[in-house]
DNA sequence: ATTGCTGCAAAACGTTTGCACCTAT
DNA sequence: ATAGGTGCAAACGTTTTGCAGCAAT
């Protein structure tokens, strides 16, 4: 168990609910927090594979949700129909920037919505879970871009 | 032919690329434009099938990113990995607020982010060229939240 | 003892592709 | 004549599911 703090917010988390706690689910979750960006699921469990894990595809699936519940995980969408995940645990939050031509994202934090979502949401009559804000944009630089997808 | 004046956008575009002007090509394009609200490429083509259509699913496919091309249409991903379309001609932009529990996708227009996006993009170093902003919360009136997804 | 979780493989889903034929230029 | 488009089916990549066995409660 490399990080106790999160491991701690994960047993809590499943104690409350009907969930069992799982050495699987611990395992993902150090996979997960370990990872320095943005990943799709299947990229996690590849990693683990290598790493000589004994995870099957189905746990990592179930488990990466679970860690977006409990908040130590985001959920990201980037226009191509892969969900991703990235770290929140001790992290601000931010929004994202993806170049179009090489897939770069670039993270910003961005002061000028501050709590319109939730404003907006109330105004049009819900409760505010969240939100997303994404630039999709073009390397000005070519030498910055690398003109291919990083998936 | 339903929609002239689209028609002739379509055309034009058509023309200054190396693309042939085709019949599918303006059957999709009024079958897009006549549908109000988002939808999936998949839904198109099976109402254009159940119109007695003879279009593949291929030419569907292709023809929606034409549109999108040439403005005609807007691409859109609410965060359950399909792509989504709707129509842009004549339309004012706007943003999203989908209803996490009913799937109920409410549009508002956002002054808050002027032209922040396009600043943004040009201080990262980046060329701007399209934003999405999508909040996602839940129906705070049960009577109005219908608790399934409409996919 | 019970019920939830696991691993596996298969299925599902939206989307893209290869190919032979067709058609706009 | 020729490049580009079409329809079809098969393939693709990601995600979900069914199920028998297993393990946490």
């Amino acid at each position: 168990m490399r990080h106790k703090q999160a491991a701690e917010i994960l047993r809590e988390f499943l104690k409350k609910g009907k969930n069992r706690i799982t050495p699987e689910r611990f395992e993902v979750m150090d996979s997960a927090l370990d990872y320095d960006g943005h990943f799709g699921a299947d990229d996690l469990y590849v990693i683990m594979k290598n790493q000589k894990s004994r995870v099957s595809r189905a746990t990592v699936y179930k488990t990466l949700e679970l860690l977006v519940q409990c908040d130590l995980l985001s959920k990201r969408n980037f226009g191509d129909n892969m969900t991703r995940y990235e770290s929140s645990f001790k992290r601000q939050s931010h929004d994202h920037l993806i170049c179009m031509d090489c897939g770069r994202i670039v993270e910003f934090t961005n002061t000028s919505l501050e709590n319109i979502p939730q404003e907006l949401s109330k105004n049009l009559g819900f409760n505010f879970e969240n939100y997303s804000f994404n630039i999709f944009a073009r390397c000005r630089n070519i030498k910055t871009c690398k003109y291919y997808r990083n998936k």
